[in-house]
RNA sequence: GGCCGGAUGGCGAAAUUGGCAGACGCACGGGACUUAAAAUCCCGUGGAGGGAAACCUCCGUGCGGGUUCGAUCCCCGCUCCGGCCACCA
């Protein structure tokens, strides 16, 4: 009896809720708006993980407190519902993966409305949902309309393109063609990762260390016909505006170091022109010719093919260049090719091409490469220098071409040392003494740092940063060179070749043969949603084609105005339909446009947005490239959509005892057990050989990093908590802890574990401790011993006495400023401090409790509801006013302070508030024990700070 | 290798501005109630030492230095752990 049920009273305020449509957010705001926005959830098939409530709750908690304070709050929910696993369940079991998805969304719903968050269901929207991706297949019209126009750093219209007049005279056909090379969404005949177990083609995002994020299947290289979008034009802006956002400074280091901007320097490397190929060598006269006429003011747009481009972020290092590198896919490989290297050159392409980017990346130790017998002459001093070729070169950054400096990059030093080539030290480190000075002035260690220039030429002397400057200056007017940037971000893989995903709306034309020409037509905004096809067959059929070349005839080809076309048949990537989804939530059942002008300016941008770390890159990105694409559009009306973001910790599985050393020093546990491939079999046997010797860890003394048992002192144990995964088995259900404890607790749970942000793990017991803490505030005020839950006597309709007042304000004082921080398990540990008090009051006055379970409501609203209507109330209270906290209830009149001698804590006295230094001091003097102690000592100095310490120093 | 974060009792943690370290909770120990158990309530609980007791002393926030009357907090140098990226020129 003395338990509430959460049973009985969670699904009828839930009820109520919901009936009452308590939640739901008006078009416009009516007073200050807060939109607060989770990430939506992918809805596997594994239901609800623990990992979702916790950033769900932070987020509830906010919203239901912020309606009690007036505003007007937006708080939606919905499903990012495409994705891979529906599709391969299609495969293997014949079910449509729009069946198999709208059941794991029927389970994410209920789970979700059992834990009570307080969404506006109205708003909900799926991806997957016609009516959606309606609209996400006009803003991918958006993107095909628009280049990006470098001059005026924004997106404009295809239309406003200035066209070359010898392209305008060269008619529709090659206008359309120019213009589809500056589209933000354009095609692109490229190596792609293609994974022939997942049967698609994959991002380099997706790709880790040569295999698949999703499954680690291996990925290989392919060239294929894909679509991309243009998100290197908006690498600058991506960068710049996060400094606008109010986001922790680690999230956004994470997003600058994706889009990885680097600035230095375009140096031409003459290698004589196409004709002279052949001799290997250009010579100095040809050299000295070129550098002569080459412009002296601006910088080719292209290279010409007269000379190897690279880019380095250490021009300074340029008299340090005895070699230069080619990427194996770099187009002037087969040209500087001398005959007599041919052969080896010719293997060691095909080799790089065939190798997965795994061989590429985990063979690094050691550095592979072959010369082509080919020379370029260095601009600043005219000395050839060999060109090889290696792949350790990336074509797809900076030109993919660089001059080594092996005395001052690592990569060139071990590819030197390697290959026995010069090792010229141009930078003098100084006398550092971190770095061995001799060993990098003779050539033999590296030194990457900054320092003053040697060999040099006239350069000599110089710092690392003066030189930079100079040499930049230099190239620039003698036309070899400029300063450039250069991202690691490269263009995004926007087509997938998946059944479960967005179609393009895009038609490729085709000639009278039934070929396609190459150019494209889209289909008419209004004729959206093109809907996906009904597929006879899911199977997979091991080639990069898309699954969709197998549909219907009908929808493959269709007839527009009596022309034949062929549909694009990739479809989009999984990141399309969370792109843009809180837009979509303002306005979700607008047929007219993606969201009315009016709302979208009257609620964005999104205020607080919570969600997982693992979204703070490619997520949040993506989602930011396509607003501001809309911004420049003039589609919606801020120039960044998330304008706080806090990213939620992870929740780890229990703490495990993870093996034991028995006295003879056997190690028993996972460092001597091989694991079996998932790792069960290291847990089991763990587990196993504790309990054997009943092992309590608690009753364990620590010792170093270990454990040793009092009763069993030959036994020394080790624990640690783990990531939750199915194959460890130790994954928490949310419906199991739901029935157990209530979805209260859970919520309350999850809030006091610790800090949101920080990685923690669970602890069944815990959830435990905070259901009894519930069931403390249910006794508080309600009757113990009856059958029918009714108030309990001791609450009174009377004022509180001036302590339980002081208790009460400083707990609104408290949780209100803690809640405001997000710091819920502080806000928590108040109100229990609340309740210790007030339960050992024999008089509670209605109005203490009553602003309590106002507190409590949005971190456990269902036990507050029950609370406060058994207080008395009709009405939820929702909406009731936030507790106002009242200063002088909380001011006391003394102030207990500490007295210190040297330091060190050596009594306490008790002062008036507003008691000056003096009378501090003297109070401090005055007692016994600080008099005895100061007796016979030279006070130098006393520090006093007022209503908090006083100090002596003594000699 | 690079970037970011962290380290406080047996455990999760707190200390909001440099000012009484360990709030709150778990676990554990003792007691009350009970035939008993569960539940509930009360007391104790960083370590070491002293005292009949109220209490007192010393040590203590990963390690080594520094600044300061005073450092969990600021600075310098390390160690270990976690996350992300990784041949990005």
């Amino acid at each position: 009896m003395p338990r509430y049920n959460p049973a009985v009273i969670e699904p009828k305020w839930q009820a109520y809720w919901a009936e009452h449509r308590t939640f739901a957010a008006p078009r416009m705001p009516v007073h200050e708006k807060l939109y607060v926005l989770d990430m939506f959830p992918y809805p596997s098939g594994d239901g609800l993980h623990v990992g979702h409530p916790e950033g769900y709750t932070a987020t509830d908690i906010i919203c239901r407190m912020q309606r009690m304070r007036g505003r007007s709050v937006m708080h939606p929910m919905g499903w990012d519902a495409f994705g891979l696993p529906a599709e391969q369940h299609a495969k293997k079991t014949g079910t449509p993966p729009r069946v198999t998805t709208e059941k794991n969304v029927a389970t994410f719903r209920r789970q979700l409305q059992m834990l009570g968050f307080s969404y506006d269901w109205d708003r909900e929207v799926a991806t997957t949902d016609p009516d959606y991706f309606r609209w996400t297949q006009w803003i991918f019209l958006q993107l095909f309309d628009t280049w990006f126009d470098p001059d005026q750093k924004r997106g404009r219209p295809i239309a406003e393109l200035p066209i070359p007049p010898e392209v305008a005279t060269a008619g529709d056909d090659a206008v359309r063609r120019y213009q589809d090379e500056f589209r933000l969404a354009y095609q692109s005949e490229a190596p792609v990762n293609w994974c022939p177990a997942l049967g698609t083609v994959l991002a380099n995002e997706e790709v880790i260390g040569g295999v698949s994020e999703r499954g680690g299947h291996p990925v290989v290289r392919l060239p294929l016909r894909q679509w991309m979008l243009r998100i290197t034009a908006y690498a600058d802006r991506l960068e710049n505006d996060l400094d606008s956002v109010d986001w922790s400074e680690s999230i956004k280091a994470l997003q600058r170091n994706w889009i990885g901007r680097s600035t230095g320097a375009e140096v031409d490397f003459y290698i004589g022109s196409p004709a002279a190929a052949g001799t290997g060598k250009p010579s100095g006269a040809e050299f000295k010719a070129w550098r002569n006429v080459r412009p002296v003011s601006g910088f080719p747009r292209h290279a010409g093919d007269d000379v190897i481009r690279i880019y380095t972020t250490r021009p300074d290092t340029l008299f340090g260049a005895t070699y230069m590198v080619l990427a194996p896919e770099h187009p002037f490989v087969e040209r500087l090719t001398q005959p007599a290297h041919a052969a080896a050159v010719k293997a060691y392409v095909e080799q790089a091409a065939r190798k997965s980017d795994l061989d590429r990346t985990d063979l690094a130790k050691e550095k592979t490469g072959v010369f082509t017998g080919s020379y370029a002459a260095n601009p600043v001093n005219s000395r050839p220098v060999p060109i090889w070729i290696a792949d350790y070169v990336l074509a797809s950054y900076g030109t993919g071409a660089i001059m080594a400096v092996p005395a001052h990059d690592t990569r060139d030093f071990e590819f030197a040392q390697q290959f026995g080539l010069e090792i010229k030290p141009v930078v003098d480190p100084g006398d550092d003494p971190a770095v061995d000075r001799e060993a990098v002035l003779a050539g033999s260690a590296v030194f990457t740092g900054e320092g003053t220039a040697i060999n040099s030429g006239e350069y000599d002397g110089l710092s690392t940063a003066e030189f930079k400057r100079k040499i930049a200056a230099e190239l620039t007017s003698r036309g070899a060179g400029r300063q450039a940037v250069n991202y690691k971000l490269r263009d995004w893989l926007f087509s997938r070749q998946h059944f479960w995903g967005e179609p393009f709306p895009i038609l490729h034309e085709l000639d009278a043969d039934g070929k396609p020409t190459g150019l494209t037509r889209t289909i008419a905004a209004s004729q959206l949603p093109v809907n996906l096809p009904e597929l006879a067959v899911f199977d997979s059929h091991g080639s990069p084609d898309p699954p969709l070349e197998r549909a219907p005839a009908d929808w493959l080809y269709p007839v527009i105005d009596g022309k034949r076309y062929k549909r694009e048949t990739n479809t989009m990537p999984q990141w399309a339909g969370s792109c843009w989804y809180y837009l979509r939530f303002l306005d979700p059942k607008n047929d007219q446009v993606l969201v009315d002008p009016a709302v979208e300016k009257a609620w964005m941008p999104v205020d607080i947005y919570i969600g997982g770390a693992e979204h703070a890159v490619l997520h949040l990105l993506y989602a930011r490239f396509w607003h501001k694409v809309l911004f420049d559009r003039g589609h919606v009306s801020t120039a960044e959509p998330f304008q706080k973001l806090v990213n939620q910790g992870m929740i780890l599985g229990e703490m495990e005892l993870t093996g034991y050393q028995k006295a003879d020093g056997q190690w028993i546990g996972s460092s001597q057990v091989t694991a079996d491939e998932d790792g069960q079999a290291v847990h089991k046997s763990t587990r196993e050989a504790l309990q054997s010797v009943r092992v309590n860890p608690a009753q364990a003394q620590k010792q170093g990093e270990s454990f040793v048992l009092a009763a069993q002192p030959e036994v020394r144990l080790e624990s640690r908590a783990y990531k939750m995964s199915k194959s460890r088995g130790n994954v928490v259900n949310p419906d199991a802890v739901v029935r157990e404890y209530g979805a209260d607790a859970l919520r309350l749970y999850e809030m006091f574990m610790g800090p949101l942000e920080a990685t923690k793990p669970w602890s069944m017991e815990g959830v435990n401790g905070v259901r009894g803490f519930l069931d403390r505030v249910w006794r508080m005020i309600t009757q113990e011993r009856s059958e029918q839950p009714e108030l309990n006597p001791a609450v009174k309709d009377v004022p509180p006495t001036d302590e339980q007042n002081r208790v009460l304000h400083k707990t609104i004082q408290g949780v209100t400023g803690d809640l405001d921080r997000m710091a819920f398990n502080t806000a928590i540990s108040k109100m229990m401090e609340f309740t210790n008090f007030f339960l050992k009051c024999d008089v509670r006055p209605k109005s203490a409790v009553e602003s309590l379970v106002l507190l409590l409501s949005p971190l456990a609203p269902h036990v507050a509801e029950e609370l406060w209507q058994m207080l008395g109330h009709e009405k939820s209270l929702a909406y009731e006013p936030w507790p106002k906290f009242d200063p002088a209830a909380v001011r006391e009149d003394a102030v207990e302070i500490p007295v210190q001698i040297k330091g060190k804590l050596r009594g306490r006295i008790v002062v008036p508030l507003d008691a000056t230094s003096e009378a501090i001091e003297q109070a401090a003097r005055a007692e016994p024990r600080i008099a005895e102690l100061l007796a016979g000592e030279t006070i130098v100095k006393v520090v006093v700070v007022k209503g908090r310490m006083v100090n002596f120093v003594t000699k």
